[in-house]
DNA sequence: GTGAAAGCGCTAACAA
DNA sequence: TTGTTAGCGCTTTCAC
């Protein structure tokens, strides 16, 4: 396997043409200042010498290199892949960004970075000088680290954070998640629910502190007071377990129960069966995500729909946008999440069927 | 944004040590003959800078590009990515390919091809000529195809191909399914079955073929007959439930079936509940492929867990390895599957409480 | 064992 | 509007 050399370059449709290396070029990349006559001379050579610019060379000479590199969390995406249950985001993200990427020449690579390494700004700095990629997208828990978007400042690459509000370099992304929980919290509400528990998830997230807001504004909304209705999760399956034992452990426990992510919300499920409930006669369930397990759980949950490939998808937009030097929106972008009604929430037990001491009155 | 030169060059660190690029080149490359004393020093000065080669260099000026493609069908990934089913083979080839691609510097892209386009060779020259691929891992149903693998070998690229069989050019890589569906047929065997349909996957995928063949060896092993204990199915959840209509129909009905992918083997789950069927205690289940959602029916489906992630690790190792002019195995890669037991397989009914005409024996 | 020179395929800057 | 020139950062070849 010797030197290998690209079989067609400009070269040759340079010469097939009989133009210069220039105007082939300014073809391939589009530029004005070119007549029609020409363009279709050139354009026909490299559709009939089946010529394509190499990446590589196209990253040397310009200040291209058609990359676009999504940062994920190393820990948790490793852990989600090996454990098998189910979580796509990476999928989604692949969905949205990778096809999006290809739409505009470019290709979409995926890179896993310790969040709680001390040695991240290496980590991204090994990814950035390897590839010198024309963007990068941020993902949670990444999305608001400043020593991430410092760096990726400092070297001029445009990024995109998903999950993020905090404007600021870099373009923002949300998928409103204040907003979501308020749509799950009211979901249940007109359901005939009074007691609506929430279970957050892990701290290190800002979305998870939205999302808890979310729930405590349509509560107050509402006029319902969130009293013991609050557990502390942190996105794993058994801390959701403890989260709900601790939730139907009281004294007045909600008659629903929103979980931060699909794991709680299917610990929340198991243990509510382990006591007796029935869901959702004596429990409704609303959950967080949307994975493809809750569509196979019994019931099936209603959930929260992330719409993450429709994000990444505009994240990619807004980065070949301002690579190309087109005008860019100045505030976050909103892609709402929206609910899916299924099978775990159903209407609250009325009073005459409810051995609860409630005094509330519908 | 202008013109963004990369921050340390080898140049940086060729200065800093005092030496030639060539030597720091060399360092890098890990190539013999240099001096330890030298090696030190300039690998010291590539710490105290951060110096990362760039990969679009090297590939300008060398032969490596540091890329390796993963290419994947794209009518089916993208489908599969849409209906978020739980389909997780993507995410399994991330697992092992690219982790085992940053363990040896490269990168993994993943790449999608139209197998029923005209112009494949087309698009996949686009990509090879975009990139310079150091090597493609191919994967079902684009292993075998003649039109890729040769455009590759002339192209002089090494590659993979996952679930192959055939020698030629390029590694072969199996997960050995003709053993895995002997292993299905025997599991149920072991539990006392005797009539053990079979539901097969799309003809388009050479593996589906294999593991028609590993059921009918077991059966004839086992002394068995598989007259009406066929069904064909093509991976899809609606051709699932007719393979399971046309089984469960028959005069003499199977009391276990092994469905060739999970989707297929969940439909005849619902087709058998419909029928009123009771699993496991009226008819048996075993799937394949073993993706998230098998954790999470009710019963869980025993199956037979495809080690995809090894599978494109090994891929990756033998392509790096390759290119590295290291010996290469020229036979298939063999990496078995193994069968997981859940609550879909239990022991067949005996006659006692069996309401069939069979007359055979244990 | 080490260094100097040439060139990979492309684009930016400038000239015509 | 088009062409020419000079690199980009690295590796290869070949000298020393």
């Amino acid at each position: 396997m010797g030197r290998r050399r690209q079989s067609v370059t400009i070269r040759h449709v340079a010469a097939d043409a009989g133009v210069s290396l220039q105007t082939v070029s300014r073809v391939i990349n589009k530029e004005p200042n070119v007549r029609p006559e020409m363009m279709a001379r050139v354009q026909a050579s490299i559709e009939k010498l089946g010529y394509v610019p190499s990446i590589a060379a196209q990253r040397m000479g310009g200040s291209r290199s058609y990359l676009i590199v999504a940062l994920n969390d190393r820990e948790r995406t490793i852990a989600d892949w090996r454990s098998r249950q189910g979580t796509d985001w990476v999928d989604q993200m692949l969905l949205g960004g990778m096809l999006t990427c290809a739409e505009h020449g470019y290709r979409l690579i995926v890179e896993l970075v310790d969040t709680h390494s001390d040695h991240i700004e290496r980590e991204l700095m090994g990814a950035v000088a390897a590839l010198q990629p024309d963007g990068v997208i941020l993902t949670p828990p990444h999305s608001e680290n400043v020593l991430i978007t410092r760096l990726l400042d400092h070297h001029g690459i445009s990024f995109a954070r998903i999950g993020s509000l905090k404007d600021g370099s870099g373009f923002a992304l949300t998928m409103d998640d204040e907003r979501a929980a308020r749509l799950a919290t009211e979901h249940l509400a007109e359901l005939g629910h009074r007691r609506i528990g929430f279970i957050a998830g892990s701290t290190e997230y800002e979305l998870s502190g939205w999302r808890v807001a979310g729930w405590r504004a349509a509560m107050a909304a509402l006029g319902l007071g969130v009293d013991g209705l609050l557990a502390q999760g942190d996105f794993s399956y058994e801390s959701g377990r403890r989260a709900a034992a601790t939730l139907l452990s009281s004294e007045d426990p909600p008659t629903a129960i929103i979980g931060s992510n699909d794991q709680m919300t299917l610990a929340t499920l198991e243990v509510a069966r382990e006591r007796g409930l029935d869901i959702p006669a004596d429990l409704s369930l609303v959950s967080f995500d949307d994975t493809p397990i809750v569509r196979f759980t019994h019931p099936p949950l209603t959930a929260i729909v992330q719409p993450i490939a429709e994000v990444a998808a505009r994240a990619v937009e807004l980065i070949i946008a301002q690579k190309a030097g087109r005008p860019t929106p100045g505030e976050p972008i909103v892609v709402p999440a929206s609910l899916v009604a299924r099978g775990s929430s159903a209407p609250a037990r009325t009073l005459a069927d409810q051995p609860s001491k409630s005094l509330l009155r519908p």
